[in-house]
RNA sequence: GCCCUUGUAGCUCAGCGGUAGAGCACUCCCUUGGUAAGGGAGAGGUCUCGGGUUCAAGUCCCGACGAGGGCACCA
């Protein structure tokens, strides 16, 4: 007899186990037709699934979040039965939910193309018609196996293989199609309404290089048409911010074929990078880091000793030179050891903080190249600190300060926050596995700081905390990191003398804060869409004069302001005024002064922001103090 | 690296077997105009590169390279 628990409070007595469709049922019709499922103590569940005991219970509909996911869920399935009509050789793989959408991995002779696609849904849409009821049972292992060797789905064998004794396997039957799922899907198809298949991709199956490459359809679904257009509408708004296309329109940089995954820079990129790069210098000089410069190609000898001709060759550029062969140098810490040991080192004297602006070339894949994001010669705001065990707390604790102070001068507050723990293959005792987890751990929690645990993901020679940011696509890229590194320094031959005399090896910890240059330019233009705050736009300041009876005035203010140390730019040509005001609040320049006869009369200039905003007719000096408290606040009021 | 898509003027794109097009930008001329596009004329392309099919190839086929979306990779 079990007692069902609603939401509200109220409890419902069933003399013989009841299914969410009967309790629905029992509340209203209404209800019953939307159940999709129900969350039993918590657990989802199909409607169809009878409960046998005592159970809070919580009928799931599209109005749920967890009702969507189901739907999205549900139309993974829909593409499989819809497949399988059109192209009875497919194999189906894996058909999971994901955000904001779904897909499913598919086997097959002929690729799918976008008329395939079409085809593919013109097919959903008509099995949806149907309405027709979904089925699920609970089967053997045998039972399973039998059915998808009847229907010579080798993938779902497959999966099946993995599937621990213990665990129950559901059957899922769409009309003639059957697939294998934890569930729960909709008890009807006459709940899957909106969606829209958006690409095909190739995917390894079971995410392994190795294997086969599968096709993956991507597919999305929403509750109503008016979620599904305002979600395409999202995806094409956030494309406008692409850091590509904005980099072209404001000519900040480009690429070319010559030198894939290498940057050239143009003058009002570079702009924003030398502003970077200084804000950067003064904070590691404020922090009392050492600023240095180590060459760019060094001998093979040293990466054979730093370990990275073994484990990172492939993605290192060489060249040679008289017989000697050089590896173009993907990352800074071997010649900052280089550093650290000239001269002996007293525990005195540590830590030592070393940073570099290093640029370092890797020979990344092809194929994960990324505009800015992802290139092959990029620069780090590197530092290595050299310090004792006992050291490694406090400065891991400064350093997330110090990221999180940065982070803030340019806006961010969804700053996502891992730790990578010790990997299989890894250097060094577990003993300081734990220590150095625990301190980096501990560092977070002390600050209160909400991070997730990546296990396994370590690098060899140490764990490590990634910040990482956001992309126009929600697409996620790790920028600021610290790892700690009890390997290298005794491979390179790093040592202090200690207290007692001894000779001992330092701790190295590896850390950047914007990640490189490139990457975080790029968050940045998608971040701000290309109006920079005043402390990083490439031009702060357009003079425009109103006839070129005015382009005298226009130059003298010009010249004031650059001698002020203000990035100022003219614009004297014979054209009108709201000509030259629709380019540059196009090109998102903040501050616009016109210069016309009222105001040299006057000696005070007009200004007007990019936002449309009219300031008016003002003084020079009062545009300077707008400016000044302006680039005081960085990026913090954007 | 793998799969799919893609590569035409500085930019955005049309053309998809029959002598290269548009808009914006550019150059010149007229216009000296007050807060998001004044008017006219002109110049500009081995249609990424290399093969092939064809009487004829941006257009069809093959390959290379680049780019875009995924996957894998990100020490």
């Amino acid at each position: 007899m079990p007692i069902i628990t609603l939401p509200d409070g109220s409890q419902r007595k069933f003399k013989n186990p009841v299914s969410t469709a009967q309790v629905a049922e029992s509340i209203g019709s209404g209800l019953a037709k939307a159940a999709i499922a129900g969350k039993v103590n918590g657990e989802l569940l199909d409607t169809c699934m009878p409960i046998d005991f005592d159970a809070n219970l919580n009928i799931i509909t599209a109005k749920d979040e967890e009702g969507i996911a189901i739907i999205r869920h549900s139309f993974a399935h829909l593409i499989g039965h819809a497949v399988k009509q059109l192209y009875p050789d497919a194999k189906m793989a894996i058909g999971p939910v994901i955000e904001d959408g779904f897909y499913y991995d598919i086997s097959y002779k002929n690729t799918f193309t976008p008329d395939d696609l079409e085809k593919i849904e013109s097919k959903i849409k008509e099995l949806i018609k149907l309405n027709y009821e979904v089925g699920v049972e609970i089967v053997s292992k045998e039972k399973a196996i039998k059915t998808f060797t009847e229907r010579d789905e080798l993938y779902k064998l497959e999966i099946i293989k993995g599937i621990p004794e213990n665990e129950t396997i559901k059957l899922y039957f769409h009309q003639e199609y059957i697939d294998m799922c934890r569930g729960p899907h909709v008890p009807n198809t006459s709940h899957l309404k909106v969606f829209k298949l958006l690409k095909v991709a190739g995917a390894y199956w079971r995410g392994n290089s190795n294997n086969e490459m599968l096709q993956r359809i991507y597919g999305t679904a929403w509750k109503n048409n008016q979620e599904l257009k305002s979600y395409l509408k999202r995806i094409e708004e956030a494309e406008k911010r692409d850091h590509r296309k904005l980099g072209k329109k404001f000519s900040l940089f480009h690429t070319q074929e010559e030198s894939p995954g290498m940057i050239f820079w143009h003058p009002k990129g570079w702009t924003i990078y030398q502003v970077l790069e200084q804000y950067i210098r003064d904070k590691v000089k404020y922090n009392n880091y050492q600023e240095i410069k180590t060459p760019q190609a060094v001998d093979r000898s040293l990466w054979e000793k730093s370990g990275h001709w073994d484990k990172f060759k492939e993605n290192m550029f060489t060249t040679t030179s008289e017989n000697r062969e050089y590896a173009i140098k993907p990352m800074n810490c071997p010649c900052h050891v280089q550093i650290f040991n000239q001269g002996l080192k007293s525990y005195k004297d540590l830590p030592i903080r070393l940073a570099e602006f290093g640029s370092c070339h890797r020979n990344e894949p092809s194929g994960s190249l990324h505009g800015l994001m992802r290139v092959r010669n990029f620069v780090q705001d590197d530092a290595h600190i050299f310090c004792t065990e006992d050291q490694i707390q406090i400065e891991v604790s400064n350093f997330i300060d110090l990221v999180f102070e940065v982070y803030e001068d340019f806006g961010f507050n969804s700053i996502l926050i891992k730790l990578s723990t010790r990997p299989d293959k890894r250097v060094g005792s577990d003993e300081i596995w734990d220590k150095s987890e625990k301190a980096l751990s501990k560092a977070l929690d002390d600050k209160g700081i909400s991070w997730s645990i990546l296990p396994g993901e370590g690098a060899f020679y140490g764990p490590k905390i990634e910040f990482s940011l956001k992309d126009c696509l929600n697409r996620i890229w790790q920028c600021g990191t610290i790892q700690v590194d009890f390997s290298m320094p005794d491979r390179l031959g790093a040592n202090y003398i200690d207290e007692k005399g001894q000779k001992k090896v330092p701790v190295m910890l590896h850390r950047a804060i914007l990640g490189s240059f490139e990457r975080f330019i790029g968050i940045l233009i998608e971040n701000y869409a290309g109006s920079f705050p005043i402390w990083l736009a490439p031009i702060q300041i357009i003079i425009m004069s109103i006839t070129t009876r005015n382009n005298k005035a226009c130059l003298d203010i010009y010249q004031d302001l650059t001698r002020s140390g203000y990035r100022v730019e003219s614009d004297l040509r014979n054209e009108k005024i709201g000509l030259k005001i629709r380019e540059h609040t196009i090109q998102r320049i903040p501050y616009l002064i016109i210069i016309g006869d009222k105001e040299e009369e006057k000696k005070e200039i007009s200004v007007r922001t990019r936002e449309g905003k009219d300031l008016g007719s003002i003084t020079l000096e009062r545009l300077k103090s707008i400016l000044d408290s302006s680039l005081s606040l960085k990026g913090k009021t954007v």
